[in-house]
DNA sequence: CCTTGAATATCGGTG
DNA sequence: CACCGATGTTCAAGG
């Protein structure tokens, strides 16, 4: 606890940068930080928590907000030092080049530990299910549809969705799992615009599909003659998920 | 260290629930996550740092990478537990209503500190500056070039910069600090694309600017009767910097 | 290697 | 409060 900088300086070279094991570096104390690179960022003193992972990640957090106020990406290079007799977390990191200097003028405390673990996160909820949910049951979308192709390529990049109408009509769907505005809009209108200029004559409809759609975006639907479907979902857990906590409920359409 | 459960709930309750001033937490210890909200995902036992927030956001960080694998956004509600022995943390976020939930098997370390930080970052470099730099010196665009507005709002949205030639006709400007493509490209022509349907006849230029445009983009601009350039910058600080720790440099382009 | 697009994106600004 | 766009976005997948 509350080491001077020589002795920080050496516990951090013996326990980060010359350690066998990967190891992770946890420092709090009053430091100021500062980057150069993509931007230009200056931070002055207060106390912080500084990681430094095995990686090379480095994260600089203070006591709000989910982001760390500074940063370095993986594989950064890390070296310390001392200047004016205080202890500097120097960083470096090429493609993007980047450096990020950290003074510590008062070191309250340094961990060093090796952070054990072989789990692998497992989500479900992303847009690959959303787009699922659609193959599985084209109905949601419109009765009668069916899906010709998933992902078809374009020179405007890749279709969500490629599909028949009930009246042999091509349909482009495009599907967004977040609320969606004009982006969205936009991307639906170069896909279909791109199919009319590679298949003259062709009718062609295309439906914007998201959870919520902005005002401006169907405006700009409407105007196109292009069509939207907002398309609500949510996921649950199986009510036996206390006793087979290990596996995953299914995931269950509102309504 | 190695507190046992109940100990571990003890020091929690008293130093972050009942904490008189705003206290954060730090755990390092074998735990499991299971989150449920606008995804779930599910995380088995391994060893991780979990910092809560005095805000009330939590993370909960691996070895690697910048990312937290699971967290929580500030203003979430904090409590613990024992289940089955082992100390639980729960946490609960309203809007969009979500929940955490860490058990650890073994503790390693708890830590509450008080971080006090009375700086804010000062950042420049960002999109903000960009345009800056081109309302400052619109020549780096072209020669005799006036802004008349900026951010000036369509019905697709605000356009960065509303410009008049030379030749007195009017030009759009769209600024993206980061290598662009299509996105960037779809964006311009939305906005001409809505000029011209307000302004019928009135000639109108439309330039997407950005440090990098990807050749895609430059064809469908093209395609379009649409202008580009490639403006590279780079910011820097002023020489002065160690006199005058507080005070920025100035922006200045490369050649 | 570069490019593309999703993300439990987060975050700040604006109406 | 919702909406909207920038982010030193990060990150993984695909060409």
């Amino acid at each position: 606890m509350h080491p001077d900088p020589q002795e920080a300086l050496v516990f951090c070279s013996e326990n980060y940068l010359q350690s066998p094991e990967k190891r992770l570096l946890l420092l709090i104390g009053d430091c100021s930080v500062d980057y150069q690179g993509r931007a230009i960022s200056r931070l002055g003193f207060g106390e912080r928590i500084v990681i430094i992972k095995q990686d090379g990640t480095v994260i600089v957090h203070t006591g709000e907000k989910r982001e760390p106020v500074n940063w370095q990406p993986p594989k950064t290079r890390i070296g310390f030092a001392i200047r004016d007799g205080i202890l500097r977390l120097e960083t470096r990191h090429k493609k993007p080049e980047e450096r990020m200097t950290v003074d510590f003028r008062e070191i309250e405390m340094i961990v060093s530990i090796e952070l054990r673990d072989k789990e692998k996160i497992r989500i479900v909820g992303m847009e690959r299910d959303f787009v699922d949910r659609i193959i599985d049951d084209p109905s949601i979308i419109e009765e009668g549809l069916r899906v010709i192709k998933r992902e078809k390529q374009t020179r405007s990049g890749a279709i969500d969705l490629f599909c028949m109408d009930k009246e042999g009509r091509h349909v482009i769907i495009e599907t967004k799992r977040s609320p969606t505005g004009m982006s969205g809009a936009n991307q639906l209108i170069a896909y279909v615009s791109d199919y009319r200029t590679n298949n003259k004559g062709a009718s062609i409809r295309g439906i914007l599909v998201a959870p919520k759609i902005q005002q401006i975006a169907k405006t700009i639907l409407d105007n196109h003659n292009l069509e939207y479907r907002e398309l609500d979902y949510t996921f649950a857990l199986s009510d036996d998920s206390q006793t087979t906590l290990g596996e995953w409920g299914q995931v269950i359409p509102r309504k």
